[in-house]
DNA sequence: TTGTATGCGTTATCAT
DNA sequence: ATGATAACGCATACAA
């Protein structure tokens, strides 16, 4: 049931047991001098007995328990895969783990999955804050993580309104959204359809936001009938593109609010003999691995997850190098990336 | 930088350390009688507090450090999100978290991945236990776990050559995919190709085998140019499906090793100007979310993630519970989905 | 060169 | 009803 302990060892070798952690832990340098002899019998004992330290030991003696959280709003959104995938690459690579949690607003126990995870004594914590924003309970067990001086990296578009100083990876869509509007105004759409499938409605502000302004600034009238709000499956956003798409007038242009909601609108724009991007184009976020494999191809602006996760990780790993450096932010650019799903207003 | 203690709140209460576990642990149950009085006061430090017991003397002290670990083989692939949402939701209502690590295995670092989670002392391990083929040390590092009688659970083939003592979780597609070869024979198709795009072979053995059983049965030749091996990633499917398409006499029917892959290959089918399914069938495995909203709808072999993860899990909690119960193994049906892209041969 | 003693934050056993 | 004290497994300052 329970693994060999220090104490097994040196009894094995017949040394004490603070000899064993000396050969242990003065790998090669020398702060310690042990006997060839009695290295040499410690470390038959620990092979003999696959000795193992405890890490609950150790974390208890260290204060640290090499674990990272890691929060993500949605598991069922590839984006967030992508951003998993470059945490836990640059935590496993500094001997770091990953605690994922996925919260998701609607969860009713939203605050106590945070709350119990901020509990484990984590290193350091990585996330994505949409939760917080539901949440006074979540804003409290923030603030006290923060007032306890705990690393936490924020994963958050630019214009987040998060009041608490931690360090930052900012990535928003707000410029590739203008970028993307001018171009699809230049095609001649003027109605164009806003799919905003998503949890937390504050996580595509900035998107929402340039959206409007772009319409505002070719003077075009905003129609909240074309804006619609919805739940963040694909079955959510194939009802959303058919309602839109059954408008008296309808939308000759579409914005998914992420490709993975894109799928579903391609696939309602085909149940109703339409076509992409002939009578309507459509437009994700992500740059998803399978975007570029969808038929059509889906234009949509990247942001790439992975090396934010990386860089977030990477911001994590040097504040708990060193505490006091200065409050950081990345700014990581999105792009916009044009392929067949989009094209000119017929 | 470090929470209250409970001495803190013993010290501000002005009780013992003792007297502070009582009040805690006793939440309603009388075991150990506290006056009200003091019980009001010690709640009242805590709150004052914000006191959190430490997750690591916690651990340390009951032995238990409520975290399970879980293994996946492909962070990309979406059927194991499913899986990972399944043990996450079934965790976290028993207020365990998860060691979540993606270990594929081309990583050289395979084995300290898995050494390394084996030695935080987890409280069982759940896994899809690939890359346990590939590496004699991650083979031993198992048996060690094991001798340990550390829980795990493994979420694997019927037909595994899994020969440790483990609850599992079976599930292999090796009757789906003699359902789905006698679907597609009996639409006369005779040249199927298998994208076998897998980086374990031995996880896709169950479709490869039942693969060639169904041509045999049949009387059909096996072509070995009709199998091709190549990674993981939606692009290597996309350059398997083309050379299986440039073949002097090509195939009429494919499979693909998964419903990710088979993206790349409805892709690549497109771009040859060839229609799925009149000029070629398209079948995947796995019944991932988008499978049901690709253009042409996915017909595909459904193994649940989600109900895999669940299932996994709670064979988990209950050994958790009783560790002398009998060994448990799940079987979950797979079930053939036909859907769009699968048609007659022509 | 090696061993002893102490503390990390808990809980549980035993006195008081 | 409450408190002193001993583990849990380890690292380390200090004594031998």
């Amino acid at each position: 049931m329970k693994g060999p302990t220090q104490a097994d060892v040196a009894r094995l070798a017949g040394v004490s047991r603070a000899t064993v952690s000396h050969v242990l832990n003065n790998r090669l340098d020398r702060q310690v001098p042990v006997s060839e002899e009695t290295r040499r019998r410690v470390l038959e004992a620990v092979i003999e007995l696959d000795y193992v330290p405890d890490a609950r030991a150790l974390a208890l003696r260290s204060g640290s328990t090499k674990t990272i959280g890691l929060i993500i709003p949605d598991i069922h959104n590839p984006h967030f895969w992508e951003v998993v995938d470059g945490v836990e690459k640059e935590a496993s690579a500094a001997g770091y783990h990953i605690l994922l949690s996925s919260i998701s607003p609607e969860d009713k126990n939203a605050e106590d999955i945070f709350k119990n995870l901020s509990h484990r004594r984590i290193d350091g914590l990585i996330m994505v804050p949409s939760f917080v924003y539901q949440s006074e309970e979540a804003q409290k067990t923030l603030a006290q993580l923060v007032k306890r001086r705990i690393p936490i990296v924020g994963i958050m578009a630019d214009r987040g309104e998060m009041s608490f100083k931690i360090d930052r990876v900012l990535s928003d869509y707000h410029d590739a959204t203008l970028e993307a509007m001018a171009y699809l105004l230049s095609l001649q759409h003027r109605r164009i359809g806003f799919i905003f499938g998503i949890a937390v409605p504050e996580l595509g502000n900035d998107r929402l936001l340039a959206y409007r302004e772009s319409l505002q600034a070719a003077g075009v009238a905003i129609d909240p009938s074309l804006i619609v709000e919805c739940g963040p499956t694909i079955e959510d956003s194939y009802h959303a593109t058919r309602q839109l798409l059954e408008l008296p007038s309808r939308p000759t242009a579409l914005l998914a609010i992420n490709d993975f909601l894109a799928i579903g609108a391609l696939r309602a724009i085909k149940d109703m003999n339409l076509d992409v991007p002939q009578d309507v184009s459509v437009l994700g976020y992500d740059d998803v691995p399978f975007a570029n494999y969808l038929i059509p191809r889906l234009s949509t602006a990247s942001k790439d997850g992975e090396l934010m996760g990386r860089e977030a990780c990477k911001l994590l790993l040097a504040r708990l190098e060193d505490s006091d450096r200065p409050r950081q932010e990345i700014r990581l650019p999105a792009r916009l990336i044009l392929r067949e799903s989009t094209g000119p207003a017929r």
